[in-house]
DNA sequence: TGTACATCAGTGAACGCGCGTTCACTGATGTAC
DNA sequence: TGTACATCAGTGAACGCGCGTTCACTGATGTAC
């Protein structure tokens, strides 16, 4: 039996207090890519996972509802940046039509190796204040729309729109009905980006 | 004060103790439609509504998980029911293009005015036995896919896919995004099944 | 250089709550004789 | 026709659990003098 403050963790050092709660985010982020489907993201489960006690929490966040816009904002970084990167991995001669499908397949992908934290970002009713629009920088729809802009689609907005859509019913359904006999998911991609804007 | 029986309901005569088991069905569908997005479906909840004890949950469900499945089983016999009226509707002279238009806009309408009860048909990983394809009769994707084969496209298969991907999706993230400045849905639907089968 | 002290990062213990579930009970209703 | 009894439909009270949150506390670390 130990007691005492080191009966959990070792304090940070005066002046790094700040790092628990980068690291509660990241011990919600994985606990949602277990849980997949739970919508049981507790706050005690999450202090748990980051190995401290549950009124640690109060220090960094003033209650749950901030711990979960912070992982919201996070995980909605990643995606963003992993479109771009997909987008930056292009040969530079592609078709605009090739951009638009490799920025999608990067949203799918995302949203299938993390369902739990893609569950966060769209899967639920966002509060107030909560929607992609509020966040800095371009969004996940804007990324979309300026390269579906580019092939000279007549009404860019509305294919964009479609477009996601799309992939967000095709991420979720993947997830949700596992056993339905699903074609391969970059062909029904592939074949909608091409249904939609062209080849 | 009261005690007795008589505190909360009048007992069912002998004999209609099923209907219980109905009003437990309703008073959660109920309480999904009112909730909405919130998880927070409870069997005290239920039973609160239902206007009855907690433990009364139990003559007629083994657990939780068992009513859950039986809402799922009403719904979803009221989404198809739905989907096969408004094809019933339909002047029998409309082109095949149009009955696909028809039934895409019908899942929509119950999707977007039940959507916690859309949630539960198609939110949630089906657990083991639960999917679509176990309940009797043509499920959702059939109905559609079976539309899409009269309209003569090459593989009306993953034509049905991709136009249910899509449905899904607007449902869900018109849900879920009501602040985004959405375009007109039928619209979309009518545009997106232009652009997979044609006019 | 030594020491008193403020501050920082975190814990111990507890609260009230709603939850799913169990057990023993009650009161009304139909049935056998 | 009357009455004892079985059955049915449902309740009262309680259980142990994990939850979000609060309050008072501790031990290490840096700072002023």
């Amino acid at each position: 039996m130990m007691a005492g403050p080191t009966s959990g963790r070792r304090a940070n050092r005066r002046g790094e207090g700040e790092r628990l709660r980068g690291e509660l985010v990241e011990a919600a982020s994985r606990l949602l890519e277990r849980l997949a489907g739970e919508e049981a993201l507790s706050l005690r489960a999450v202090t748990r996972e980051a190995g401290v006690a549950p009124q640690s929490f109060y220090l960094h966040f003033p209650d749950k509802r901030a711990l979960m816009r912070a992982v919201y904002e996070a995980r909605f970084a990643e995606l963003t940046a992993q479109m771009r990167a997909a987008l930056a991995d292009l040969d530079t001669a592609i078709v605009p039509t090739g951009r638009v499908g490799a920025v999608a397949r990067a949203y799918c992908r995302f949203g299938m190796a993390h369902p739990g934290q893609y569950r966060v970002l769209f899967g639920t009713a966002g509060a107030p204040g909560w929607d992609p629009e509020t966040l800095p920088g371009l969004t996940t729809f804007e990324l979309l729309r300026d390269e579906v802009a580019r092939c000279g689609v007549s009404d860019a907005d509305e294919v964009a729109v479609c477009l996601w859509v799309f992939l967000h019913g095709l991420v979720t359904l993947r997830v949700n009905r596992p056993s339905f006999p699903w074609p391969h998911i970059d062909h029904l991609i592939d074949r909608t980006v091409t249904a939609y804007v062209g080849r």
